[in-house]
DNA sequence: GAGCATGTTTTTCGTC
DNA sequence: GACGAAAAACATGCTC
């Protein structure tokens, strides 16, 4: 909320040119009126001014505010309500509108035309004199409460899920709220006197059963002030069942209280970031009825569940993060049919399509990295899988199929050649050769098959992209111990071919020729504002690191030959001798191999990453 | 687990 | 009876 001020930039203005906070806080003392504390049984009306007129035709209040304010010019609706209001008496201590009406307003001003809770808060803090003082803890939750409870009781506000975790809901005006009246959510059949009779009888049968001892009721007791309908449950045969008492389509079991938790999914998305599910409705030019609404309402909710059944379910049937891909794909998800959105909305744009389902093409996951479709990566998974070790492709870098195998691959190696016979070194040989031409293979397929991709080739690429997204709530990279391994010459490679954000500074002292292992250090020097300056000497160092290694490689290959070769001599003459020494010339030879082959590690650990900051680093 | 924020529902009182 | 304000109870989720 800190930031709350800043997200009001253009307060709209009356057609005087007054702000609408002006315009507003002019309300309480629209005919000499000072803002006034009254006592609860002291609500309405105010004693009318002496020199008061009766207005000849005067408007009903909630009409005007009820439709002008919904139709999204609530200056006008404000002057139109005060006009309706002004000459007749004080409703409130604010002024006429309702809160309600100051709601409707708070929310019409907004830019997106929708608050938060506190957003509206904040507003009538701000906005409306009557509360300025009475921002603070003790004198705001009476009035604090009555506009949760307008916000919950009238239907011509619906509360919106918010993108973010642990926010707050949107709540905005419903267009299809009827005009002219405010409907009630609650029930209107529900006050009558023989229902509350029924419900009395239901409360005493409950109390009773409670008390009793009931065996079945004790596993869900209803609360204390659990709706009827929550009771009623309990009570299949009760006449509230069959028939001649209905619910109001807008009433909601109070069991069904949803604080805090999923309900309709925001039509405005507050990121870029927003998965598009590319389900796109018109939602400017399409209606919903309340039925309707509720449906979205449901479906809103039933959409969460099922993505978390789905999720269980592909726990459950063996889908494995290492291999990848899903063994089934979430079923695509199918409105029962196509919603008929209230008017004002746009759903073609960045809203209402967040809150639409794209069906997933079968057996084409999503990049856990990209999240997009068809980026030829290895990091294909179940849609939002999160990022986890477990779930990235291991033994194959991601973005370097030619890289060279992780730890498991060196192990086995080093097994073979531990067992100090000639046929394993010479199936180390034979494996080293396959693999030569598997690397050949899979560097054609990556210089062919990856110009055409826009999301991000490079592993560092698909990191910052990774960071970049929002989505993934820890990144850890040193939760990628072994996964991140590739062969650094591919790696600077790729790199250089995807110029731009990638800001590396190796040191030619930093490539240590004994071990081949390279650690990206995190020079924080050379970025944000010198990347300019450092981009081109990098490039220098790139060149002259890529030329060294490729000599290197070249030495390392034929000295590796030359140790092959003495190494199935060696198991030759001394295969039934000495076991201990042949174990430790294998062992030695073990690990001049297996550093031979290693090529070259890049140690990825959280600081060594040089980028330029994401836009979210400040 | 306590405290808090948020959200829903009910009740009472008063006015129209 | 409808509507609105005020108060209260309760549920739920998040934060500390």
């Amino acid at each position: 909320m800190d930031g709350f001020a800043q997200d009001w930039p253009n307060l709209p203005r009356s057609d005087n040119g007054l702000h609408m906070d002006q315009l507003v806080g002019e309300l309480p003392t629209d005919g000499g009126f000072e803002p006034q504390t009254r006592a609860r049984s002291n609500t309405w009306p105010c004693p009318r001014p002496e020199n008061f007129v009766e207005p000849v035709d005067e408007l009903d209040s909630t009409k005007a505010s009820n439709q002008q304010l919904a139709s999204g010019d609530p200056q006008q609706a404000m002057q139109n309500a005060n006009a309706a209001k002004k000459n007749s008496s004080r409703r409130n201590a604010w002024g006429n509108l309702s809160y309600a009406d100051l709601i409707t307003h708070a929310i019409g001003s907004a830019t997106d035309k929708r608050l938060t809770l506190s957003q509206i808060y904040e507003w009538m803090v701000q906005n409306v004199s009557y509360f300025k003082d009475k921002g603070d803890s003790n004198s705001s939750a009476g009035w604090k409460n009555s506009i949760r409870h307008n916000l919950s009781l009238h239907n011509r506000f619906m509360r919106v899920q918010n993108e973010g975790t642990g926010k707050s809901s949107w709540w905005m005006l419903n267009p299809e709220a009827k005009p002219g009246k405010s409907v009630r959510r609650r029930a209107a059949s529900m006050e009558t006197s023989r229902y509350e009779k029924r419900r009395g009888r239901a409360k005493k049968r409950v109390e009773a059963l409670r008390q009793g001892g009931v065996v079945g009721l004790n596993d869900a007791t209803p609360s204390p002030s659990s709706s009827v309908s929550e009771g009623l449950d309990h009570f299949p045969e009760s006449p509230l069942h069959s028939g001649g008492f209905q619910l109001s389509p807008d009433f909601r079991q109070r069991a069904s209280s949803n604080a805090s938790s999923c309900g309709r999914l925001s039509p405005i998305r507050a990121l870029d970031l927003e998965p598009d599910w590319g389900f796109s409705v018109d939602y400017q030019n399409t209606t919903m009825t309340q039925a309707q609404a509720q449906q979205l309402d449901q479906l809103a909710g039933s959409m969460a569940e099922e993505l978390k059944l789905q999720s269980d379910m592909l726990q459950q049937q063996g889908f494995s993060a290492a291999s990848g891909l899903p063994t089934q794909p979430p079923p695509p998800y199918q409105p029962p049919q196509q919603p008929q959105l209230p008017q004002g909305y746009s759903l073609n744009g960045p809203g209402y399509a967040a809150m639409q389902p794209q069906p997933q093409p079968q057996g084409q996951g999503q990049c856990l990295l990209h999240r997009s479709l068809n980026c030829g990566c290895l990091h294909s998974a179940p849609v939002r899988d999160g990022l986890s070790p477990n779930s990235v492709t291991t033994t194959m870098s991601p973005a370097y199929p030619n890289s060279e195998p992780s730890s498991d691959s060196l192990n086995t190696y080093s097994n073979v050649l531990l067992d100090g016979s000639a046929d394993n070194a010479a199936l180390l040989v034979q494996h080293q050769q396959q693999q030569q031409q598997q690397q050949q293979q899979q560097r054609q397929q990556l210089s062919s098959g990856l110009e055409d991709n826009n999301c991000a080739s490079t592993l560092i690429g698909q990191c910052l992209e990774a960071l970049n997204s929002e989505q993934i709530d820890e990144f850890n990279l040193e939760d990628f111990q072994g996964g991140l391994e590739c062969n650094v010459e591919e790696l600077l490679q790729q790199e250089m071919r995807y110029d731009g954000l990638l800001d590396i500074n190796i040191p030619l002292a930093a490539v240590n020729t004994n071990t081949n292992n390279v650690i990206l250090t995190n020079n924080s020097t050379n970025s944000g504002s010198s990347n300019a300056a450092s981009n081109s000497s990098a490039g220098v160092q790139l060149n002259q690191l890529q030329a060294q290694l490729q000599l290197q490689q070249q030495q390392q290959q034929q000295q590796q030959q030359q140790q092959h070769q003495q190494q199935l001599l060696m198991s030759n003459n001394n295969n039934n001798n000495n076991n201990n020494n042949n174990s430790n010339n294998s062992l030695e030879l073990a690990t001049q191999t297996a550093t031979a082959n290693l090529n070259a590690r890049v140690q990825y650990s959280q600081p060594s990453v040089v980028t330029s900051p994401p836009s979210w680093v400040h």
